[in-house]
DNA sequence: AAAAATATGTCAAATTAATAACAAGGTATT
DNA sequence: AATACCTTGTTATTAATTTGACATATTTTT
């Protein structure tokens, strides 16, 4: 399954397609030539077909793309086939938050259980999902298969779970601490450092 | 105050230079070089001085760079010259979540309110925080100098929000809905697209 | 005080990414 | 069935970004 050297950049606008085909998908819209997908998400026709031509030709000339079938392959590609059992780490207010997310389980990624350290957040149980003690954190994870782990501690605490997390099983972290882990090559980070996004954001007010 | 056309990959990486000064500075490290820094936040020594460069010399030949001093241009460059105003819309776990994020508020990000049309919610107070009617969305923000939006509505809320502010003098929206904002041309966008970067990382785990 | 070492700012080269162009194959229309 | 029209996949071109090189200035060592 592994392609071979395709660009971030290219992976990165992966999730933005699927996230556009499934609307059209739910607004009955049966095709989809390039240039009309360019139109509403923004991307030229160009670098829509050349995108898309990473993974195979899924279109079809004098047609365009079928709207069903291209939702499918980008679903496969990101890696959408099958469920993930996740946890999160840190069960303050962000952790609390993504747990009540259902559309992160809808795509496949079922949260399993929460882990913190603070004894009044522990054996709280938050939409069914039970809050257990970091105690039990390497057990709980190799006993339930767990493949990703949401980082929600705060920065002084994210080195260490992410050093838990790299002698056991577990190949992703989604990490929200506003901190560059330190992990083994065979663990795949995704960060979200919101501070980083809003310091972005206050340089183009500034700049408006 | 309008540098010239910096590109946003150079804009991105500002807010980790600013994120690791701040560490270094907290360690007491007085002076860095481009060498030094290169090895710790994974970026090279020549990119380091292109990117800084784009704003200015800040550095001295043979000895490198002030770190108080670098941190504080960078953090004017950012905008964290002084304090804004901002209000949360959508009160919800994740709203709740950002609002008790004391990092922001030190950064010069002042909360003034949050805003939700849930009766079950209007009316709470969140970290002394008071969660208003969306009623009141226009008044508030126009008599309080409100500069920056979080929105942290679901995906089918969100566009009326920024239909609203974009009839208000609020020229920065902090988007955390699934979906891609149509605003005026003057009014700065910034997405944290929670499921295309989680999607990201299934692909990378896929992958591994 | 001189020499060696260090490290910036900047220009040039190399690499990567995005856009444009177009042949070939398919669709829609008459 | 023939013609005109689309639209892809792919190659070529252009643009953007990153890396490398180095002259020059400063610091440190001898």
């Amino acid at each position: 399954m592994k392609e071979k050297n395709i660009s971030l950049a290219v992976i990165r606008r992966l999730p933005k397609y699927h996230r556009y085909l499934k609307e059209m998908l739910d607004n009955d819209i049966k095709r989809i030539s390039s240039k009309e997908l360019s139109k509403v998400i923004g991307f030229t026709a160009s670098q829509i077909r050349q995108d898309l031509n990473n993974f195979g030709g899924f279109g079809q000339q004098g047609y365009g793309y079928n709207v069903e079938d291209l939702y499918e392959e980008i679903g496969k590609i990101l890696g959408l086939t099958r469920d993930y059992n996740v946890i999160i780490v840190g069960a303050g207010n962000l952790g609390q938050a993504l747990a009540n997310y259902s559309s992160f389980g809808r795509l496949g990624f079922k949260l399993k259980a929460m882990f913190d350290i603070n004894p009044k957040i522990v054996g709280l149980t938050i939409k069914d999902i039970q809050v257990l003690d970091m105690d039990t954190f390497e057990t709980f994870v190799n006993e339930n298969n767990v493949e990703i782990v949401y980082i929600c501690t705060n920065r002084d605490g994210a080195q260490d779970v992410a050093d838990r997390i790299s002698k056991t099983n577990v190949k992703a972290i989604w990490n929200f601490a506003p901190v560059d882990l330190k992990v083994p090559e065979d663990v795949v980070v995704e960060n979200v450092h919101l501070i980083d996004n809003l310091l972005t954001l206050s340089y183009f007010l500034k700049e408006n």
